[in-house]
DNA sequence: CGTCTCTTTGAAACGCGTCAATGGCTGTGG
DNA sequence: CCACAGCCATTGACGCGTTTCAAAGAGACG
């Protein structure tokens, strides 16, 4: 059904679970579909259950910046739980995946049902606001090298696929999607992590990204000063 | 009782509004007393009555960013609503203070008799969560002159006092804390006052500033370059 | 009335964005 | 299956907005 458990369905029971299972239908998505826009009216919750959302906003100059990447058991359009009137960012499907929707309505009906939903939901939220208040910080506070570290090593922990070279970063990632993820630019990204992986660190092939050495990359997000 | 309408208890019956109000107790703070930490278990929801609570959170290398400051009205602690476990950012009073404050064992009884107020709650936290998201934008794409002129604006129209020189901002305000506020340095904030100052656009007394010429200030927050 | 916080101002260094130009890889369509 | 079109990535040079450091002045609060 999921791959990974979801956080929005944790500590259900089998009763409930089935329940709000049912009453969701499943839409598929191709390579660059848009599931939702920013400022649309937030109409229909999802929980993603195979491949992957970006989660992003424009900028008024047309540049992007990426909020977060939704994978299999993340929700998208929690606002709907708490009576929110529009979704805060687009949503784009960054490969073909598969989400669960429910309507505003069924949604609610499923939580007056299941005070534990609407518990589950709310802390996402929670966690999600506590999340741009920390990068926010790290924005002010760090340097791009540190920022970007970071962004590898919690991409790669988030859902990352074990192979033979390392940890892999489960969906395509640009570097301008992984620059607009710290609020930088695309070139200083690519200057990065082509330093880096001549160093070792990481493998990088096409759209996808492979950590080698985190305790370096580790390193690297810790320090403020460090040599090359 | 409060200078201002709350969004919080906005739409409520006068029962409700009355119950609610019976069920608080009241806190009186002096300048720099903190009303709860960043980390601290969430156990208490406060609403400002009358003075103002800056919130803030500490980066690891000392500095203070300064999330928001909550005037009459506002609240404090909507975490404790959602179940969230500790507090996510630090409360100082800024100037002497006095909040409403409910236990959580509290609020939750009263949510759950009066939905509307579940309901004021979250929304509140939805905004808040936005308006973190539109300042991280902000932050990424504007240049500082812009960023501080946009904080001014938005000081003073969030409750700024009418003056004969122009709209005051209701608060002490030193520039390290405006400084936190949009993420650079007091020493560039303290350059572009000087230089607003001398151009009529603001007035600035100690901790009070006075914005003289918001039409100005707005072409400066608007644009990208401009001259002198 | 002194101490402490807040503020100002200058000079210098630097990280990073911007611009420009080229090369590579991919998925699509013939 | 091959080729073209388009997206994605690389790299160097340059400039500029901001931070950083230092040192001194001003006002407020106890």
């Amino acid at each position: 059904m999921m791959r990974r458990s979801s956080p929005t369905l944790a500590g259900l029971g089998p009763v409930d679970r089935t329940r709000i299972l049912a009453a969701a239908h499943s839409i598929a998505l191709a390579t660059r579909d848009v599931l939702a826009r920013e400022g649309d009216p937030a109409r229909v919750f999802y929980l993603v259950e195979a491949g992957h959302l970006k989660l992003s906003r424009l900028a008024h100059d047309g540049s992007e910046m990426v909020i977060r990447f939704a994978g299999p058991g993340d929700q998208f359009g929690g606002i709907v739980a708490v009576g929110g009137a529009t979704y805060p960012f687009t949503a784009t499907a960054s490969e073909p995946t598969r989400v669960l929707a429910w309507s505003r309505e069924t949604l609610h009906d499923l939580m007056a049902a299941c005070p534990k939903l609407r518990a589950n939901i709310a802390a996402q939220i929670g966690q999600n606001f506590n999340e741009a208040l920390t990068r926010l910080q790290e924005t002010a506070t760090e340097r791009v090298e540190q920022r970007v570290a970071r962004a590898l090593l919690r991409l790669a922990a988030h859902g990352g696929v074990p192979t033979t070279a390392g940890l892999s970063i489960a969906h395509p990632l640009t570097r301008s999607e992984l620059a607009g993820l710290v609020s930088t630019s695309l070139f200083t990204v690519s200057r990065l992590l082509a330093r880096w992986e001549a160093d070792g660190l990481i493998a990088s092939k096409h759209r996808h990204i492979t950590v080698r050495n985190p305790a370096a990359l580790a390193a690297l997000a810790g320090a403020s000063r460090e040599a090359r």
